[in-house]
DNA sequence: GGAATTTTCGGAAACGTTTTCGGTATTTGT
DNA sequence: ACAAATACCGAAAACGTTTCCGAAAATTCC
């Protein structure tokens, strides 16, 4: 079933039925209802192929996530799928370890999928602006540091949270709760990652309010991950430096750390409070339900392919959008 | 950069060009090194459009999937991926609703994405032959239900665990540890899905030990989620049966019951012991940490992919797997 | 009513591949 | 050394669209 069926069946050429089908004005309305008819009663539809052959471009956009499988990017890429669908695009999905450079994997998707845009899903952008020349569409990076400024405004779209301040809240929760021993339990606060960002406002918060920082309170797990994030806990537990709460960089990690305390004996909030940042939907059913700041995961989503459908468009220039969070209370602070 | 421009750099013609990258035998070998060197020189990627265009058919893989979000699919869909690019295609993910239809879902994606085949991760098929016809492509199902036997043995492929002997061990090991009522915590029990079967798995394993079933220890919360568990979980409190366990039909269900016994005031296990399925990695961090038969997720997505890129090869006949589950015990039960 | 537009449509080229068919070279067999 | 087989390669058609160009038909304008 092709569009010469269609055509022959008909009684016009190809060209007027490819013009119908695309929804050109220089057709008829006669004309245009019949064709519309065959094609719906053989319910044709378009090769693809041939489509994207001629136009040379397809309708593609690259999605490249750092960490699936982690609770929050695996709800942000539901809503990404679903918009992207929406949208009329298709989504390739393309997943990367830790190690990986998002854009240089995102340049390959480009070449080998023929992308029409890029999405990015978390990440870090220390890139050089060579490294940046790579990809050749218009991206919008989700959830992202860009620590060295490599990436230029005008360039790219953006949408975010502020991560530091996020985080300098959520440190500010537990020092009006009246805690100042305060661990932080970060994947890294070096690496250039939203994990260094969050790791500044807790720096910050602690500063700001007099406190003296610990770096003997700072551990460094080495990933997102429960099981770095309940053996980094562990060994702070272990090191016998003292603390009263922990601020953890992810949801995730704290229901991690919730663990290793209670399998040192330790309760939350009693002995330990905690808080963590995402807002997952597990963080409502954790024991103690999880105190944290919230973000708008399908908003995000949402926004970030609507952005970049608009940069496909043409219709105006890059967006940088940056979203609230918002301080979820749940049982795992205790009042000093 | 087109097939032409390697061909004129190379002073070969076209053809030849093509049948070096097909890696056809009929080109000599120096003709051969030096393509693949100016391809190589040029970084020259085919065009899929023009290349589908022509062997009318794509490599894309459809992935129709209900219930993503959920961890134990999101883990899953981890190795597909990763599979799927390994052997070379595409995936293209479809992820509908818990009233939408699968078998359609499929088909519609088949012709829209012009698949080479499917996999339906999860799902009930109580299909008509009729039905069943619409999907044209070699097609796998994993983590299934068949109880209708709508779908024929040659047919289709398949891998999955075998639900009712995984429910039926797992409320084994309750009565095991002295339990006689059992609360079962399902989304359905006649809804043809793995709900069901597993409820039916406990409702066997009752039998086998001369145990009543007592329908009011059956609890259907109506889905998969954590807050109707959560919720199906209270009302089962409130209504004053007593029970001493709950199997729970999933990890995260089993979690969301937990949290509804701690919010009235019920430790697990001291005051209810709890069994779940799946062996999501969240199990390992719940408190206490959750006894549950692990399915093994990344087998079973690598067996499908495998199973399936085997059918487009044509070789052998559809295969039919099931895999073990292994219990992995926590600290959710106790002895009475 | 005739010229000038405008609307509507068909013909044909083009997109970048794969593949069939046939034709030279080259090798093999005797 | 000559025929036959084989290895290697090029020309060209085909895949199903879109789009440019021009032509016919309908409409408008004076």
């Amino acid at each position: 079933m092709t569009i010469k069926d269609i055509a022959k069946a008909c009684g016009v050429s190809v060209s007027t039925v490819s013009r119908v089908l695309n929804e050109r004005p220089d057709v008829s309305e006669a004309v245009r209802r019949q064709v519309l008819d065959v094609v719906e009663r053989h319910n044709y539809i378009p090769n693809t192929s041939a489509r994207d052959l001629v136009r040379s471009q397809s309708d593609n956009l690259g999605v490249v996530v750092r960490g699936t499988g982690t609770p929050f990017f695996s709800d942000m890429l539901k809503t990404v799928t679903k918009e992207i669908d929406a949208a009329g695009y298709n989504m390739v999905l393309r997943q990367i370890g830790s190690d990986d450079d998002e854009v240089k994997a995102g340049a390959i998707l480009e070449r080998e999928k023929k992308l029409r845009g890029l999405l990015f899903l978390g990440g870090r952008y220390d890139y050089t602006p060579a490294e940046l020349a790579l990809v050749g569409v218009p991206y919008v990076c989700c959830s992202y540091t860009n620590q060295f400024g490599s990436l230029k405004k005008e360039d790219f779209a953006s949408v975010s949270i502020d991560d530091h301040a996020t985080a300098y809240r959520a440190v500010t929760t537990l020092i009006e709760h009246g805690h100042r021993r305060i661990a932080a339990l970060v994947p890294s606060c070096s690496d250039h990652s939203i994990s260094q960002l969050r790791c500044n406002g807790y720096i910050q918060a602690l500063e700001d309010h007099g406190i003296a920082v610990d770096d003997a309170l700072i551990v460094e797990s080495g990933g997102f991950d429960m099981e770095r994030a309940y053996k980094a806990t562990c060994a702070l537990l272990d090191s016998g430096t003292d603390f009263t709460a922990i601020f953890a960089v992810s949801d995730v990690m704290a229901i991690a750390a919730i663990k290793a305390l209670a399998d040192r004996g330790r309760c939350v909030p009693e002995d330990c409070s905690i808080i963590g940042i995402d807002g997952i939907e597990l963080s409502k059913y954790s024991l103690p339900t999880l105190t944290t700041m919230v973000q708008p995961v399908e908003q995000m989503a949402r926004e970030s392919v609507h952005i970049l459908v608009e940069l496909l468009r043409r219709e105006g220039a890059p967006r940088h959008i940056l979203l609230d969070t918002t301080l979820r209370e749940g049982g795992s602070i205790r009042q000093l």
